[in-house]
DNA sequence: TTAGTTCGTGGCAAAGTGCAACTAATATTT
DNA sequence: AAATATTAGTTGCACTTTGCCACGAACTAA
């Protein structure tokens, strides 16, 4: 080994709260940029972390109690300037997590940023911040990540919006239609439906086998 | 820090030979696993390399003496158990090169395997070379990766036979154009066709403004 | 009952795609 | 010199997919 580097975590996790993209930012407890607001993340602990993704789970169980949520591995930031201590390497993840699931830890270590209006960032954090968003943009074009925005079970008109506000276009009602049924993802969930103010919806599931799917066309 | 962790980078150099993608793999000089086949690859220097990309270049330049080709960052691998020596993690890039690039420097170091006949390979190699050839793959629908593995100027046909030979799917020769005239990045080289045995055919090479493009649909 | 709103589907013109035939340009053969 | 073979490049057309709009269905509220 050449010297010594440093290799740390961090996680990008996105919501949608009403019509905006919002990241969860931790502020920092620790030298360097003590108090500041960064993402949460941290060092890979050789010990504890069997690989990079148990690392991420773990950040995102401390900092934010989650067990589950969509998680994938976005990019590795590295280089002998972005941290002040020296030569490091952050493995960044991006998870995709329903609004209603980060609602009971109230006064909690952490806050909801809308991704346009974020605060001054520590390290090369706002890059990370772009390249997910980048990221879950592109690939919600072409597959059904937009999902994982939501809870469990959702209606159709949900879905249309949550892909229209991921990916900042309108999309048509019919045409949406026609192709998630082609692509055959979803399932109804019987006997539940969205009631609301008017004619009630159905709701829809991932249907089990099913993980992320990749299209062959654009939604 | 918690303890110390190994960081390398890795290369998964492809190439098109005939009609089969081929794989950049040199003999390990040191422990653990010398004498095996196995990516170029090795530490990541922190006083020489700026960043993990500047490593990778560094490892292409000393391995394969190539100095610009397509590279990109792939994914990170990481773990206790890949690596005896302890805890790593591999920052693996992969690169793209016209099997020309390769030719001159016949007693090398290395040699070109074809992907789906490789030897045994040390680490989890073999996992991130799948890796590689499931990102060509994914991102050759709907980008213009393919161009990458043809010498700076190629007629339609030699970049068709590309994109089939990457894709693994004949395509529809006048579709095949009609897209790539609405995509609109590559322009005709003057005065310059590959004259063969039959009609000659007009050479083209990508648009200098252009980069990597990437579609909004499928080629 | 009636009006208002959202859910869900169907029709249709326009755009895009796949298939095959056609013309063009060259080398080779006769 | 003419005929043949082969690859380059274009065109026409049927078929599929898409975007747009409208309609009926189901519910709430007045």
């Amino acid at each position: 080994m050449d010297q010594k580097i440093i290799v740390t975590v961090d996680v990008v996790l996105l919501t949608l709260v009403g019509e905006r993209l919002e990241v969860l930012l931790s502020r920092r407890e620790r030298e360097p940029f003590a108090e500041q607001w960064a993402l949460p993340g941290g060092y890979v602990h050789a010990v504890e972390d069997a690989d990079s993704l148990a690392a991420a789970r773990r950040v995102l169980r401390e900092k934010a109690s989650l067990t589950s949520p969509y998680l994938e591995q976005l990019y590795t930031f590295s280089g002998a300037t972005r941290d002040p201590r020296g030569w490091s390497a952050s493995i960044a993840y991006y998870a995709l997590v329903s609004a209603d699931t980060l609602r009971p830890a109230s006064p909690a270590p952490f806050e909801l940023w809308p991704v346009d209006e974020l605060p001054r960032l520590c390290f090369d954090h706002a890059r990370i911040v772009d390249g997910a968003l980048e990221r879950l943009r592109g690939k919600s074009a072409y597959s059904s990540l937009p999902c994982y925005l939501l809870p469990p079970a959702f209606t159709l008109t949900e879905l249309q919006q949550t892909y229209e506000h991921v990916l900042g276009q309108k999309l048509d009602k019919s045409a949406f239609r026609r192709k998630l049924a082609d692509f055959d993802f979803l399932e109804v969930v019987k006997d539940a439906q969205r009631t609301g103010s008017h004619r009630p919806a159905q709701l829809y599931r991932i249907r089990e086998e099913k993980n992320l799917m990749l299209f062959d066309r654009t939604i």
